[in-house]
Order: C-alpha cells, then sequence, then structure tokens
RNA sequence: GCCGAGAUGGCGGAACGGGUAGACGCACCGGGCUUAAAACCCGGGAAAGGCCUAAAAACCUUUAUGUGAGUUCGACUCUCACUCUCGGCACCA
C-alpha cells in the first residue's frame, strides 16, 4: 500500500480541529445557508455499517457544497431517550442515564473514524434537561391550543415493554419493537390530534418533490376516504318502548358508496357500538348478543384479523329501516365492523362489498344486485338509427367434467363465438331458461345442478341476425354436464350454428364475441361474487338505468344523509408507563383537571428515585421525588402525571433544535429558522417513511398555526437511502453470520477507502439493498493508492524533471482542461442528485485519463485532489500538503474551467437507414449540409447507399446523422 | 387483493427532454515485470454465424436491456398488454 491510512487520518483530523473547520455560522450572510440534515442516531453504543452508509456518505455531500461555497449546516445528535437503555438497566442493574452517556462517548468516537464534518458545537441529545425542557414546552402549547388531549379509549398494551403503544408502533398485531403480541386495554390516555391535521398533511404532500413511493407510503397511512353519513331508522318489536323514548333512535353509518343503498340489505354494528347496550331492552336475544360481544372483547386484534372468516349474531327484535327503499332490515353485530373507524357501523351492500358478500353466505342473507357492469360490445357496437331493444339474457357455460372441455358455439352466418345464449322469457327462471337454451342450441338435456355466477352485466351491441340494437341484461350460468343424452336439433339451430367443445384456456375474452366476456372469466377463475366497480343502477327505483358514479350524490341527498369524509390516521397516542423518557408536563389538581406545568418549573425533571422495574404501571408513580416536588409547588391534594412521552415526540423537532443557540432561553431561534428554515435535504431510512416523517410534519404544522415555527413543512426535499445487505446478499443478521464489521476495513484500508466504497456501491438516492462486495473496500483502496502514485510523479517530475527523462510539465492542454471541467460537473452535479456512485466513477475514468499523460501539470493533479476531497477527505488533506497546497483542502475552492470552451470537434455517428455506416469528426454546430456532404464522401456510405439520393436525412449536430434512402 | 417502485453481462451498476447499450468497478482470461509469488503495469471479453487463416486479430451479418405487440429513420428510454421482484397498505365500509 502507498500510504499509512492511521497516520494520515490521525493527522488529518486533528488538523481539522485545530483549524476548527466545521463550525457553521448559522448568522453569516456572505454564503447561501444550505440545511443538510441526517437523522440522529440512537445511541445503541455499537456503530453498524447502516451507521457508515447513513453519516459517511452523506457527508461526501456536505463537505462538497462547501467547497461549491455554501454555507452548509451539518448537524449531529443523539435521540437518546429510549426503552434499550432502560432494559438494559432492568437487565443488568445499570443506570439508564449512565448506560445512555456512555453509549454516547462510544459513538461519538466511532463516529469520528469515517473522518464526518458535523459540527459538534450544536449537537443536541434529547434526554438533556436543556432539550426536553423544550419538548415539554411545545407540549404544554400543544396543550393550551386544544392539540393535546387527555382520553380514555382503548390503546394498545405491549406485554413485554409494559406499556401502550401508538397505532403506528403496532405491525400486523405485533409490538413493532419487541415483536409480542399486543393486547387492548381501555386506559385514559395523552393524545396529540394529528387527525385534525390530516387533510394537510396529505395536501401538503402535493407541491413536495419527494419520490413516489414516499409520498404513497403516507398517502395510505392517512388513509382519505370520501362518502357519506346515512341514518337508519331502528324501529322495535315493542311498540311502546319505541313511543315512549322521545324522538327517533337511528343507526349512523359511514358509506363510500352511496350508490349502493337500494342494496343495502342489513345493518352492522361493531361490539363496541354504544347502541347495542342502547337497545338492550328491546333485543330478545340478549343473552347471545353479549355473549358475542364478549368474545370479540377476548380477542386481541390480531387473533380477530387472522380469523377471516365471517361471525356475527342478529339483533332480534330490533329492524333497521333503509331509507331508500323503505324495507324493514335485520341488524346483526359482528367482529369484521371495527369501532374505531367511521361510525363504527355499517350499511351492508352484499352484491357489491366483498365482506359483506362473505357475511351474507355465511349468515345465508339475500343478495340484492342494484349495480350492473356495463360493457359496449366493440366489435359489434350498435347502430345509429337501428331501433333499440332491452332483454334480459343468459348465458350458459355447461362443462364436461370428464375431460374440462366447454359447449360453444361457432356461428354460421356471422363470425361469432359463444356459449349457448338467449332470452329469458316471461315468467321463467334464470336456471330454466338456461336449461332450454342448451336444449334448444346444443341438444344437450342432462346438466346437472346449475350455478348462477354473480350479478347482472348491461352490455350494448347490435344484434345482426335481429337486425336490432340490444341493451341486454346477462346472467351466466353454469351446469356439469351429467350425461350424454341429446334430443335432436331443430332445422333452423343447425343452420345458424356449430356446436363444438373448447378447451377452457381457448376460452378468453378476444375468442369469444361476449362483450361481458372479461367479467365472466373473472368470476369463473374464483373472483368473489360481489361486483365492486362502477355502472348502471338495477332495482333502485327512480336511479335505475342511471350512472352509478354519477347517482352517488343524489342518492345520498334523497336519503337524507350528509357528506363525509373519513380518515385511516389515528390521533397520535404519546403516553408511554416508562421512565426513561421525556416526563409529561402535566399536573393534576385536587379535583383530577390537568393543567400544564407553568413555564417557569420547565424543565420539568426526570426523577431519579424511580423504580423501573416493569409492573404495568408507569415507573414514575414510584418517585416520591416527584410528589413530593409537585405537592410543594402546587400545595395538598395536586398529583403529577407519571407517564412519559413517546420518543417520537422528541425526535418530531430536534431539527429546530440545531438552530436554537445554546444558553438562549428558547426552544429555537426565531430568525435562524427564517433563515434555515425548511430543512434543504434530509436523508434518512426508508423505515421512518410513515411515523417520525410524518409527525414531524404534524409538528411543524401545528407550531407554524402557533407562530412559533416560520414554515408549515419542514424538509424540502427528502431522500431515502438504501439498505447494505451481506456478502451472500441477505440481510446481515448475526443468526446468518454475515454482518460486515465497518471497523475491520477502516482498519485495514482505511476510512477513506470505506467512504469511497458506500458510496460506489449503488444509488444513493433510492432505497435499494446493495450487496456488500468483499472485494469493494480494497478496490477502493486501490484506487487511492494509484492516486498517491500519481501524485508523487507528479511532484518528482516538477522537481527533477531530468532524472526522470521527461520535460517538466508545462501549460495545461485543452483536452485535459475539458476533461476535467467534464468531470468536475459531473462529479458536482451526480452530488446534487444524491447519485455518489457515477460521481465516483467520473473520478476514476479521470485517473485514468491523467495516468496516460506523459507529463502532468501539477494544476491538474491538484485539482483532482480537490475533487477527492469529499470523499476521500483524509487522504486528499495529505496529499493537498504534498503538493504544496495552502490551508486545508476542504476550504479550497470547487475548480471549474469555464475558460476550457466547449470541444471544437465532437464525434458524430452516420448511418444510413438506421444503421451504423461509421462516423466523423465535426464541429458541433456544422450545418445539416455539410454534415451530408462529409458523410456521402465516407467510403462506407456511398457502398450502403449505392450511390442513391438520401429521401430523407436526420441530423442531431454533435450527435448523428441518419440517411435514408 | 389494492397502491407504488423496479427488471440491463458472471456480479454491483452506467446510459433514459429517443441517437454508437453495457461507463466505472468487481470477478475472470491472456501477457509483461520477477528465480518465483505478491504487489504493480499492459491487453481482452454480450451471444451466434460468416469471411480469412496454421491460429488469431481485423472485418461483415444477425440476435441482444424481463415477455409479447405498437409508434419511430432510430427504442433500455415513449404507448398498450403480460410475467416476475421489492416496498407500502390491508376486514378502513
Amino acid at each position: 500500500m502507498a500510504y499509512d491510512h492511521r497516520d494520515i487520518e490521525r493527522r488529518a483530523r486533528e488538523k481539522w480541529v485545530s483549524l476548527d473547520l466545521y463550525r457553521t455560522d448559522l448568522a453569516d450572510e456572505s454564503k447561501e445557508p444550505y440545511y443538510l440534515l441526517v437523522e440522529f442516531p440512537y445511541p445503541s453504543g455499537d456503530l453498524h455499517i447502516g451507521h457508515w452508509y447513513a453519516f459517511a456518505v452523506t457527508d461526501i455531500y456536505a463537505r462538497m457544497l462547501r467547497m461549491r461555497g455554501k454555507n452548509v449546516l451539518f448537524p449531529i445528535g443523539f435521540d437518546a431517550f429510549g426503552l434499550p437503555a432502560e432494559n438494559a438497566a432492568i437487565k443488568n442493574g445499570e443506570d439508564p442515564k449512565e448506560w445512555t452517556y456512555k453509549n454516547i462517548e462510544r459513538m461519538r468516537a466511532q463516529l469520528a473514524s469515517m473522518g464526518p464534518s458535523f459540527d459538534w458545537s450544536k449537537e443536541v441529545l434529547t434526554c438533556e434537561p436543556d432539550y426536553y425542557h423544550w419538548t415539554q414546552w411545545l407540549f404544554a402549547k400543544l396543550f393550551e391550543h386544544g392539540l393535546a388531549e387527555r382520553r380514555e379509549a382503548p390503546v394498545k398494551w405491549c406485554p413485554q415493554d409494559q406499556t401502550v403503544l401508538a397505532n403506528e408502533q403496532v405491525i400486523d398485531g405485533r409490538c413493532e419493537r419487541c415483536g409480542s403480541e399486543v393486547e387492548e386495554r381501555r386506559l385514559t390516555q395523552w393524545f396529540l390530534k394529528i387527525t385534525e391535521y390530516a387533510e394537510r398533511l396529505l395536501a401538503g404532500l402535493e407541491d413536495l418533490p419527494w419520490r413516489e413511493e414516499i409520498k404513497e407510503a403516507q398517502r395510505a397511512w392517512i388513509g382519505k376516504s370520501e362518502g357519506a353519513y346515512l341514518s337508519f331508522e331502528v324501529r322495535t318489536s315493542d311498540v311502546l318502548t319505541s313511543e315512549g323514548t322521545s324522538g327517533v333512535q337511528s343507526i349512523k353509518v359511514f358509506t363510500t358508496r352511496p350508490d349502493t343503498l337500494f342494496g343495502a340489505t342489513y345493518v352492522v354494528l361493531a361490539p363496541e357500538h354504544p347502541l347495542i347496550d342502547g337497545f338492550r331492552k328491546s333485543i330478545m336475544n340478549v343473552g347471545e348478543v353479549e355473549a358475542y360481544v364478549k368474545t370479540t372483547a377476548s380477542k386481541t386484534e390480531r387473533e380477530r384479523s387472522e380469523n377471516k372468516e365471517k361471525t356475527g349474531v342478529e339483533l332480534k327484535g330490533v329492524k333497521a329501516i333503509n331509507p331508500a327503499t323503505k324495507e324493514e332490515i335485520p341488524i346483526y353485530v359482528a367482529d369484521y365492523v371495527l369501532a374505531s373507524y367511521g361510525t363504527g357501523a355499517v350499511m351492508a351492500v352484499p352484491a357489491h362489498d366483498e365482506r359483506d358478500f362473505e357475511f351474507a353466505q355465511a349468515m345465508r342473507l339475500p343478495v340484492r344486485e342494484v349495480i350492473a357492469p356495463l360493457r359496449v360490445d366493440r366489435r359489434n357496437p350498435p347502430v345509429a338509427g337501428k331501433r333499440y331493444v332491452e332483454r334480459r339474457n343468459v348465458h350458459v357455460v355447461v362443462r364436461n367434467p370428464k375431460d374440462g372441455k366447454v359447449l360453444i358455439l361457432a356461428w354460421k352466418k356471422h363470425p361469432w363465438t359463444t356459449f349457448p345464449m338467449g332470452g329469458i322469457e316471461e315468467g321463467e327462471s334464470v336456471l330454466d331458461a338456461a336449461r332450454r337454451e342448451v336444449r334448444e342450441e346444443t341438444g344437450y338435456t342432462n346438466l346437472g345442478n346449475g350455478k348462477v355466477w354473480g350479478g347482472q352485466v348491461r352490455a350494448e351491441y347490435f344484434a345482426a341476425h335481429k337486425d336490432e340494437n340490444r341493451i341486454s341484461y346477462t346472467s351466466l350460468v353454469s351446469f356439469d354436464l351429467a350425461g350424454d343424452e341429446r334430443v335432436p336439433l331443430a332445422r333452423e339451430e343447425s343452420e345458424m350454428h356449430e356446436v363444438l367443445w373448447a378447451d377452457m384456456n381457448e376460452v378468453t375474452a378476444s375468442s369469444m364475441t361476449h362483450a361481458e366476456m372479461d367479467v365472466w372469466l373473472e368470476r369463473l377463475g374464483g373472483a368473489s361474487g360481489a361486483y365492486t366497480g362502477s355502472g348502471v343502477l338495477i332495482n333502485s327505483g327512480e336511479f335505475s338505468g342511471r350512472d352509478s358514479e354519477g347517482a352517488k350524490g343524489d342518492i345520498a341527498a334523497a336519503a337524507g344523509g350528509e357528506r363525509a369524509t373519513q380518515y385511516r390516521l389515528r390521533d397520535w397516542l404519546v403516553s408511554r408507563q416508562r421512565y426513561w423518557g421525556c416526563p409529561i408536563p402535566v399536573v393534576y389538581d385536587p379535583d383530577g383537571r390537568p393543567h400544564a406545568v407553568p413555564a417557569e418549573h420547565l424543565p420539568w425533571m426526570l426523577p431519579t428515585d424511580a423504580d423501573f422495574t416493569p409492573t404495568g404501571k408507569a415507573p414514575l408513580a414510584s418517585s416520591r421525588e416527584l410528589r413530593e416536588r409537585v405537592t410543594r409547588i402546587f400545595g395538598e391534594g395536586w398529583t403529577p402525571e407519571y407517564d412519559t412521552l413517546d420518543t417520537f415526540v422528541d425526535s418530531s423537532w430536534y431539527f429546530l433544535r440545531y438552530l436554537g443557540p445554546k444558553g438562549a432561553y428558547n426552544f429555537s431561534d426565531r430568525a435562524l429558522m427564517e433563515k434555515w428554515m425548511p430543512v434543504d435535504r434530509y436523508s434518512g431510512g426508508a423505515e421512518h417513511t410513515t411515523l417520525h416523517l410524518l409527525y414531524s410534519r404534524f409538528f411543524t404544522k401545528a407550531l407554524y398555526d402557533l407562530a412559533l415555527v416560520p414554515v408549515d413543512e419542514p424538509f424540502a426535499e427528502r431522500f431515502n437511502r438504501g439498505i447494505i445487505l451481506g456478502p451472500d446478499g441477505q440481510k446481515m443478521s448475526k443468526s446468518k453470520g454475515n454482518v460486515i464489521n465497518p471497523d475491520d476495513f477502516v482498519q485495514k484500508y482505511g476510512a477513506d477507502a470505506v467512504r469511497l466504497y458506500l458510496a460506489f456501491i449503488g444509488p444513493y438516492n433510492e432505497a435499494g439493498s446493495y450487496p456488500w462486495n468483499l472485494d469493494g473496500v480494497p478496490s477502493m483502496r486501490k484506487f487511492l493508492d494509484r492516486i498517491t502514485r500519481l501524485v508523487e510523479r507528479a511532484n518528482l517530475a516538477a522537481r527533477h524533471p531530468s532524472r526522470l527523462g521527461v520535460s517538466p510539465p508545462s501549460e495545461v492542454p485543452e483536452m485535459m482542461k475539458q476533461a476535467l471541467a467534464k468531470a468536475g460537473g459531473k462529479v458536482a452535479l451526480d452530488g446534487d442528485r444524491f447519485k455518489f456512485n457515477t460521481g465516483v466513477a467520473a473520478l476514476m475514468t479521470l485517473l485514468n485519463d491523467l495516468e496516460d499523460l506523459k507529463e502532468i501539470p501539477l494544476a491538474l493533479v491538484r485539482d483532482f485532489v480537490i475533487m477527492l476531497a469529499p470523499f476521500a477527505p483524509h487522504l486528499a488533506e495529505h496529499l493537498w500538503e504534498e503538493l504544496g497546497g495552502q490551508g486545508s483542502v476542504h476550504q479550497a475552492p470547487w475548480p471549474s474551467y469555464e475558460d476550457a470552451g466547449a470541444a471544437t470537434e465532437t464525434e458524430v455517428v452516420v448511418q444510413v437507414n438506421g444503421k451504423r455506416r461509421g462516423s466523423l469528426r465535426l464541429p458541433p454546430d456544422a450545418p445539416e449540409a455539410e454534415a451530408v456532404a462529409a458523410a456521402r464522401a465516407l467510403a462506407s456510405v456511398s457502398a450502403a447507399t449505392l450511390g442513391r439520393e438520401p429521401s430523407r436525412v436526420v441530423y442531431v449536430p454533435g450527435k448523428i446523422i441518419n440517411l435514408v434512402v
């Protein structure tokens, strides 16, 4: 190896410290500010390759921007509250605070080994009273303005961690952190009302230039759906009871599909719905109903959703009135309806909702179709001027169970292939019509049991054999052939079509003439019996025949409904029954009313005398100091809040704190926020897309409304970085034994080589996953060694030209100037795009070119080292000194070769009829005539054109000329 | 199931306001240096076929960016359909 990386790294870091290179003067007006933020780490105590990927690569951009004249804020801190500290404490009897600070100490040293340009003077630790003072102050502000609220609610409880969780922290019914099954409990807890910001959080995404996948994930999380509230009047069998109560009882439901109201054949309440208790006296089977409610209550959410088979119980003795049909319909309680969404009650439309359909099947409830899919036959479209005839039709699939083939008709006078089919006659059932048509058209009579598939389809087509346009409402019926018995066909039938047996895979939407075929195939392919799309309303009274989408509002209005919007997003539960967190700054008066701790008593210190053994109770409840403090300050009878805040609260505003000068009495600095916010670019992990990112946006918007922050979106740009996989292409894990320890590589090849490889491993602007190549870091070290040798060579040549037998480097050749300008521009541009892999590639190409030079001008090498500096800061510093550079290479301006001028000639590809026939060197602005003449002068071209005149010329100056003959 | 992103050599990846596909690197092969090895340096490569040859290079044709169509003088890039991979959501009415 050509250099001693340990020595070089140590000396470079000492130099940076002595020059105080990375202290950002936030008030500096001479340069444009740029706020580059990376998610601050949790102090787990061990820096893994993911941390390197996060910080070392982002640091490249910070350094590059500084050289390009920006005033860069690149801060760092620690998200220092949290469970692991407490768990370590429980396990090993350590003090969570000591454990945390010890880890922070260690991680600072590990981070330093990357050579990052963090401004440590602005470091924030969320567990410091100086920080959580303001977390509490902001919480109090939210409380004052009604955005923090205490209420009883069913909450997710983690039995392992002994605390409640936010909905967001429950993944598939399990605790995000420890994976144990979550229980449900009713507790009085603190919530932040993020739902009040649902619409703005959604709308705000619109203008953010974030990647679509990030925005989509947030949209899905917010889960907006628009629909209506409809009221279903309730009638009880006991007339006296219903007349005795004042006013009419009704069930309010939320639906996105008021257009299906005529098909609502029952109503379902969630087991937690209050009206179940409200109707108690009228329900005849109270015992059964309550037993069901009790069973579901004992189930965890996971158990409920795991078993998707529908269960439920009818509330006998009470009925609901469908507001559209005025029919009495039954009311059920079923756990497929969630209490926490909408009104906790739904109108069930089994024909057009899959869940309702399944429930109806399980309970043997009637299904009423009110929407027919609409198809216009493209091959036989309605002909203008012909009369329209409406018919009810049946299409019949007759399957032979022996070979799976189905009966089809090949029409003789028309290019049609159809199933046996025909109209349903007056008073005839669908099944009867199906049997009759099969017998008439094919002769088969022994058909077994028939099945009617789903609902009707409305199709419009021209029936050439009858010379009329038809609007057909068609049902699909299938039979399994039970025997070969056939009756002879009438003559006119056998003249009309040929009867064939076809393989099912030949029966496709394109091989069959039916316009409905796609719907049939979907149903036959096992799709649910419910048609959930839009179409034409049927069986819907005065609305029949109308487009279902268009009729939504009118039907809702006719039924006395009101427009409504629902969100999937729930309020943010922030109470945690844990010790190592920010104490919720609230005290209760003797009547139990909550009061925010007044600002003069902040920070509301985390007591040190709490017992944090998990008991299910908040550890702070065991603190004598806390109780005495409350009594001392507020008086007898006042009690403290014992819960601490979810750590996501701490991290929802830390980017504001970086701007707050230490010692000043404020959470941040107004003028500096004006100048620096929003964060220009925020780099982080994909796992924070829906939680941290959404919470931070919510905080910013809320604080904006309280006039505390000047912006209402915190992050102008957001990039999710990818993840590094093990050398085997699998996710790294101890059990797989494929974990890469960055320190090993740093020791052996140096931090610069590791940085460079991480930059090179793949595009940083997308959240891909990149396998770690064991040869990657050594290959980067090879690259760095080559640079070192190049610098030595250039230096030696400059000092002792004769000894090397080469002439001293003179002027920088124009070609190399251009090469350097190109590389410099590319590296900078790729940095802006967060594509460091191609930036490194540009440097490598440039090195290849430089190495080929006989004379190496020092100026060129110096510029190369400057461009290398963001990637390999230590070595670049060393080489800078070797080359006699003043100060630090990191203070050198990014090279620009504006005087390099554009290339005088570029290679132009010559094509004849789109095939490459040669190339030319032409000035980029050469006129077409000149280019054509030059191209035709090529022997290869005249050979290809055979001397003919081109009929067309496509000329893209500087790129291509294509002669079409 | 729905939504989003993606699919390019043995591998990671380049090139997408359409214009020489495979930059750059890894691995591999050949050569040089060396007594030898490491290190270093030089060179090579998508595939199939043809032409010349002792053999090769060079040259020529065809096929190549998940599959199949389409638009275009020209398609990795645009359009449509499909397959697969990854990510998000999911009994949300």
